[in-house]
DNA sequence: ATTTTTATACGAAAGAGTTCGTAGAATGAT
DNA sequence: ATCATTCTACGAACTCTTTCGTATAAAAAT
């Protein structure tokens, strides 16, 4: 079964997924940047707060670190997608009883997505009913 | 904001959705028997665990209930539609950086939907593209 | 060389969720 | 009437996550 990270373990993996590899200092540095953007006024991680986090994530096997210097390089031992996938499938079924439908309509309710992204889930949605059309066209 | 029920919540509300309402020992009844169904060997969730649970939902608004008899009759306090929602907009931001799309697209690798579920989820998105395409034809 | 800065490591506290034992009251059975 | 069953309520223990203070070592600055 694949790892569900915790909410403040997502953050960091955010920051690692988009940079490839970084140093507690470096990511410490742009969660707090991030807190100023919002309304949140008391979002201010420590640094030991941030190390303690990377160090036992690292324990987990959520993340690598290269030691050979004495700040040591931490990169995400995870890949986004299964992580993705993962919090999906849990959420299928803990919350939406397995209808992926019904998902679907919440995901589209919920975040307004443009006409663009919209075609976008469209096409995808077209290739997957020819890939079936094709490969498996009798439903058991 | 709306709530965010914990796991061990959700399976209950889940029960309170279907039904209506219940007792302790109704739910505590019903939790115990899917267990069973799976692989979960350890999965016996003891009576008094349920009502304390139920308890605290109580407290956190999350379910109310009847106590005009001896065994207190539950009722979800929350809607699932708004359940649902909570959770997809939290995790489009902590696990998706607010990608509808991928979000989509995860749903529909992970949960391997039927050809109907497919064209029915096709059907949804044309009319949400239809909608915009009549109300708001400009994208900003 | 001494002081200041910047790391890691460790431990402990605080908060949230879950679990369960036990007490006490109401109901049902004998 | 007495005993057994079935409730609610309460409190304590345990786990997991987050937070931070402090110790210690390495590096940089003076």
């Amino acid at each position: 079964m694949q790892a569900k990270p915790t909410d403040g373990e997502l953050e960091i993996l955010q920051v690692l997924w988009k940079r490839g590899s970084a140093t507690v200092r470096e990511i410490n540095d742009v969660l707090n940047k991030q807190a100023g953007e919002s309304d949140d006024i008391s979002t201010t991680v420590g640094y030991t707060t941030t190390l303690k986090i990377m160090q036992i994530m690292a324990d987990k096997g959520l993340l690598t670190r290269d030691e050979s210097q004495r700040s040591h390089i931490y990169s995400a031992a995870v890949r986004e997608d299964d992580v993705q996938s993962a919090f999906v499938s849990k959420m299928l079924t803990s919350v939406f009883r397995g209808s992926a439908m019904k998902l679907v309509q919440q995901a589209l309710g919920t975040s307004k997505p443009s006409t663009a992204e919209l075609k976008q889930i469209r096409a995808l949605l077209d290739e997957e009913l020819k890939a079936q059309s094709t490969t498996n066209n009798t439903p058991r």
